[in-house]
DNA sequence: TAATGGGTGCACT
DNA sequence: AAGTGCACCCATT
């Protein structure tokens, strides 16, 4: 069955996957075989609900491929540098010589000591200091790893552990980029901002990469209309998809996995879990993977929506999904676009190794995703491009990539990243959820393929064929319709929806606390000069934004914006500008579930950052909105629910760290007074079961992620 | 009453001195008084036995002055690798930028590690993590303190705190260089054969430093005839004292601080020391310092050469020497001489402030030190200089700077580090040998100085006064000698005499173990080629050192090398080479009490290296020496001893952490075996009272330092 | 502004 | 593969 169809009928699909093996949680396995050797995909399952495994081969990382012919290591960065920072990555080369480069994640600003802080700081000790390399955790060698190699400490504040190596292969005499590790400690944003964006982008316009430009541009704009920044997927150019776009890429930049359905027993590979924990830790990937729904589930309707936690903590622990992939390659196209010297390069693609191809394949197949064999000699799937066209250097606007799953969180994140990565990622609540939906009859394959497609040659968008406004209420979709269709802002859309946040930003929202941006279908005017600015001035985005402009103040945005005012520099046409007000709206509508303020510190407003998410009781989330709000000092350094905060743990075991130290966050609600909850820029607070209880109006009443931690909240 | 006396005159002395204020004991301290707002030196004593104190102002470092007018930032490094480099420090650069430059050591060489000591190493947790800035440790303001700031952890491995600051002031527009912290957690030691020294002689002959040419070959060829290696001192030029040299400079290059006799009572400032162990742990400078012999001691001679361990250490105790010196500066003269763009730049010495200066005025005076007003505006003292002429580039050769303590362990060292300075010394156990000795009627004035000084005019060295050979007998120097006089390789001479090495190079000596360079008084004909390839070559030494030669082979060193073959590429005349030949010998038979391969991996040879110093019993001794030569496997990582293994504790505070972690080193006899004692090049192993029990000459009925440890080791 | 202190990018080793 | 030398940079006072 196909799932993803373009329109001359190609079916394609996302594929990101890392990695050559199984692996599997022995604790919780009933029958597992793995296979090293032959690398072949073995999939177990109890109860047909997919999870992500953890992969254990450590010598096969994520490749990009292909690679221009650089000529100089230092073209390596741009060229990186346009693929990651649309991603939210600032990179930095950590280490080069001539012939290899590694990169990292650019160090976060020192923000201003909270002079109380700083032993705190000390006390968030990760027990588990994992090297930049990721490891398996439940290796049948772990006795070997026991005597881990000594940490390096070249910054304490700098621990993110994002590493990209490019290597310059002396037979070959090419250059090799592979992601060592995909994790990251800390959130992502595209912050065009950054003094080192603007060097880049200077960069850009010394080379005179006139694609590159207009699409920064574009980004830039989007980031200051709090805009989504989703980089479009990259298809392959074998001619069955459409066009390739200059430098976007389909990056797993947090979680890169692929989960597959499949009769076999699964279990969760997370480490230091107890069966009972498995799955009420939720992660949020925030990268599309391709995740097919187990067969089981997949026509079946839960009857009731509300579920009680322990049905769904119950069903969490049974059903898992495993899936192996060996010898990843990511396929990128910004080799010729962008350094300018490598025209002839590969296209860029998801590279697999053939046994790792034969596998998916199958399982694809097994997923309703069709493949096809490539030129370069390995079959793939394609990401799905909404466009559909061919220009070449066409703006995809957010699309959706998610492949059998309902759940878009899924596909969203793509500013958000995790520590953990979807290695360690537990679907179970995710799917659990994904079948409670009520199936819109296939309309929302029009809603799925909504884009802007600009075209250089006309200077102007094509209009896709949607026209009409997106239907945000999840409880019109079933999970059919989520096989077979994307979303326009469809990341966003399920998760919002079915996640109780603590501002929603749904049509029929009330009203909004101060500082958060709560508003999607509006449109400041005082935020329209900024756009004409830019248009005139044709330069840095970020220059021409009033410094009054807060999104405090930005209501009636999409409204203000429909009359008249270019929306857009990229929008030449009233009809243009209309169809992005309208994609706008549904993004809006279906995103604005962030805390929020007027700066761009930390990531991008209107887009839901999953890093720091965990669900909470709704009274607490309210407390802690609360918190949130009172908060004058939105140190990052002072938020326990930031991320960062907890050095590269997770939040869920930071949080449980703190708790079992006592430090009382959770235990005493007594406790929300003070710095503990103060919330950051895009920390979500989600709720469960208590949907009552919350101002706005969120949909508590929709089973959401479940975690232990609300059993201790109860308790 | 004159200590140092100029044939002209001129009463000089060393003044190495820092910070401006006193710090006292409070735990051991009787009555006590700090003054720091009038920097008034306050020194008190019980027992009229000096220690030095640790000094309390942070603000107040050593002053390197004065400074040439650097033009560019990239001037200061070579110019303080000159001053450094014979130090046996290798200066890298930690930071800098237009306005400033901060220094600090090298890091060691990444040997390889030994599988089993990771953790070992692990375990070594300093327990006092200082900053890098000198910090006072019994300041009043602890209270204060104790909000420590994070400790900068850049490298695991580079410890080291000692920094040097070079600052430009953008009012005068004129370069200041201060030394932050004079510790060093490692051995120093002048090794020709790093890449950065070759570096760094390249740069000279770009510049064509013929001065600094000339006197760095010398020292790579003492370096490798296992001479030792003193960097001369450089006293005023203010016309009252000889000429300066062109680079050399009094250096503290470690403990750099001033002890003074004085009537207050006196106190141990050491942290961490109870009072029954405040005088156990022997610390030893590596640098002269300006000391002087309490007045209560000064003509007494102590009856009895064997004085019991408890008498000693009670003496010990209660007697101390405080001393604080504010706002140091230290003179160097290299300013024009090698940056060859500041011929006018002022002579170099050490400055004080103008408090200090009057304080140290008085206590010179009162320590028999003359003092006398500088054209600069602060009076000071100068450093005796052996050598009583004028030539500029002169290489003086080694000369003590000792002024009233007959004990060299406070004048020898330079090639040797503490992590403690000497801010943290107790003389007590020095100061009370220094009265064993007897009167030699002033014979040791001509000892003192002896001087080979070149002349560049002439070509030729000139001679100075001493022709006969040293007297080597400590028994036959007492302390009015040590207090009127200077050694030729003097700082040695009391030690090892003093002192029962594992390998003695005494006239009577025993047959020496294998791998010790326990021959002092010949030369192998074997190496003699070396010297002639060096001449010939007139390049670097190291290149013409033969791979086979060893010290193990170097026997008759001296009566071969008077046998007409160049010595020394700077003796041109064979009256030189005679009496260059003459001062080897006495020096080697002071010196060679070192543990000793062929290898100049860690130090250089035929020089004591205090760093790892610490007495042991003898019986333990022999163990540890047995184990020496047993060990293949050299590794740094592996010695107990070593200090670099101690993580910057200083090896009796570390060898106390294992005793009390029942690391069994020194309880169980039986544990010698194994890597545990692997003592390294240059570790020294000292014996107390068992004289008898060592093959080797010992003077074992010396009465020696004493530690607690023996009081283990006996128990 | 002047001065001090320190983080970190990144290429050399 | 990783430590580290060095400079560019920022923060604080
Ligand atoms: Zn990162
Ligand atoms: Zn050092």
């Amino acid at each position: 069955m196909e799932i993803f169809k373009t329109e001359n009928g190609d079916s394609i699909s996302p594929i990101i996957s890392m990695n050559d093996n199984f692996f599997l949680d022995k604790a919780n396995s009933k029958s597992t075989t793995t296979n090293k050797n032959t690398k072949k995909l073995e999939v177990e399952s109890t109860d047909n609900i997919p999870v992500i495994v953890k992969s254990k081969a450590s010598d096969k990382y994520i490749h990009l491929d292909p690679i221009p012919d650089f000529k100089d290591r230092n073209e390596i960065k741009p060229w990186l540098q346009k693929i990651f920072y649309p991603q939210g990555v600032e990179l930095v080369i950590e280490r080069s010589d001539t012939i290899k480069v590694v990169f990292k994640c650019k160090a976060a600003k020192r923000g201003k000591t909270s002079k109380g802080d700083k032993d705190t700081e000390q006390n968030y000790i990760p027990k588990n200091d994992e090297d930049i390399k990721e490891k398996p955790t439940n290796d049948i060698k772990d006795v070997k790893n026991t005597e881990r190699k000594k940490k390096r400490v070249v910054s304490r504040f700098n621990t993110c552990p994002f590493r990209i190596r490019a290597t310059l292969s002396s037979r070959r005499n090419k250059w090799a980029v592979v992601i060592i590790n995909n994790k990251h400690s800390h959130n992502v944003a595209f912050n065009p901002e950054s003094k080192e964006y603007k060097k880049f982008k200077e960069g850009l316009r010394e080379v005179d990469d006139i694609q590159a430009i207009k699409k920064f541009d574009e980004l830039e704009y989007r980031f200051h209309a709090n805009l989504p920044i989703i980089p479009s997927l990259v298809p392959c150019d074998c001619g069955l998809t459409s066009e390739v776009k200059s430098f976007e890429v389909i990056m797993p930049s947090n979680c890169v996995t692929t989960t597959v359905s499949g009769e076999g027993a699964l279990q969760s590979t997370r480490k230091n879990l107890d069966p009972n924990s498995i799955n009420n830790t939720m992660y949020c990937p925030n990268y599309p993977v391709n995740v097919s729904k187990p067969k089981k589930l997949k026509n079946k309707k839960l009857s009731s929506l509300n579920l009680s936690q322990e049905t769904i903590l119950k069903k969490s622990a049974s059903a898992k999904f495993h899936v192996n992939l060996p010898h990843t390659h990511i396929h990128t196209n910004s080799a010729d676009a962008f350094s300018g010297t490598n025209s002839n390069a590969d296209t860029p693609f998801m590279e697999r190794n053939s046994s790792f191809d034969s596998l998916i394949s199958n399982v694809i197949n097994n997923k309703n995703l069709e493949t096809h064999t490539h030129s370069h000699s390995h079959p793939h799937s394609h990401p799905y491009d909404v466009t559909q066209n061919a220009y070449p250097n066409e703006f995809i606007l957010p699309s959706t990539f998610l492949e059998g799953s309902s759940d878009v969180a899924l596909q969203t994140g793509i500013m958000s990243n995790f520590t953990s990565d979807l290695n360690e990622i537990d679907f179970t609540g995710i799917f659990n959820k994904s079948i409670h939906h009520k199936p819109n009859n296939g309309k929302m394959t029009e809603l799925n393929s909504p884009s802007l497609s600009f075209s250089p040659d006309t200077s102007q968008y094509s209009m896709s064929k949607i026209q009409e406004p997106i239907s945000t209420d999840p409880a019109l979709l079933n999970e059919q319709d989520l096989l077979n269709n994307t979303f326009l802002g469809g990341p966003m859309n399920e998760l919002s929806s079915s996640i109780t946040t603590s501002t929603s930003n749904m049509i029929n929202n009330s009203e909004p606390p101060e500082h958060f941006n709560t508003d999607g279908n509006t449109l400041m005017m005082s935020e329209l000069p900024v756009i004409e600015n830019y248009v005139n001035t044709n330069n840095n985005f970020s220059n021409a934004v009033p410094k009054n402009s807060t999104s405090k103040s930005s209501t009636n945005r999409a409204s203000k914006a429909q009359q008249g005012n270019t929306y857009s520099p990229f929008i030449k046409t009233e009809e243009e500008q209309l169809r992005l007000m309208n994609e706008i709206d549904k993004i809006n509508n279906l995103t604005a579930t962030t805390f929020q303020s007027d700066k761009h510190e930390q990531s991008s407003p209107a887009f839901i950052d999953f890093t720091n998410c965990f669900p909470v009781q709704s009274k607490m989330r309210n407390k802690l909105i609360a918190k949130k709000e009172d908060v004058s000092d939105n140190s990052f350094e002072q938020d326990v629910f930031n991320l960062q905060n907890s050095q590269g743990h997770d939040i869920p075991e930071y949080i449980n760290f703190m708790l079992q130290n006592e430090t009382d966050i959770f235990k005493k609600e007594d406790s929300l007074q003070g710095q503990e909850f103060n919330l950051h820029d895009n920390d979500l607070v989600m709720s469960i079961n208590e949907g009552n209880s919350v101002k706005t109006n969120d949909k508590s009443n929709l089973p959401l992620f479940q975690t232990n931690w609300d059993n201790e909240f109860n308790s």
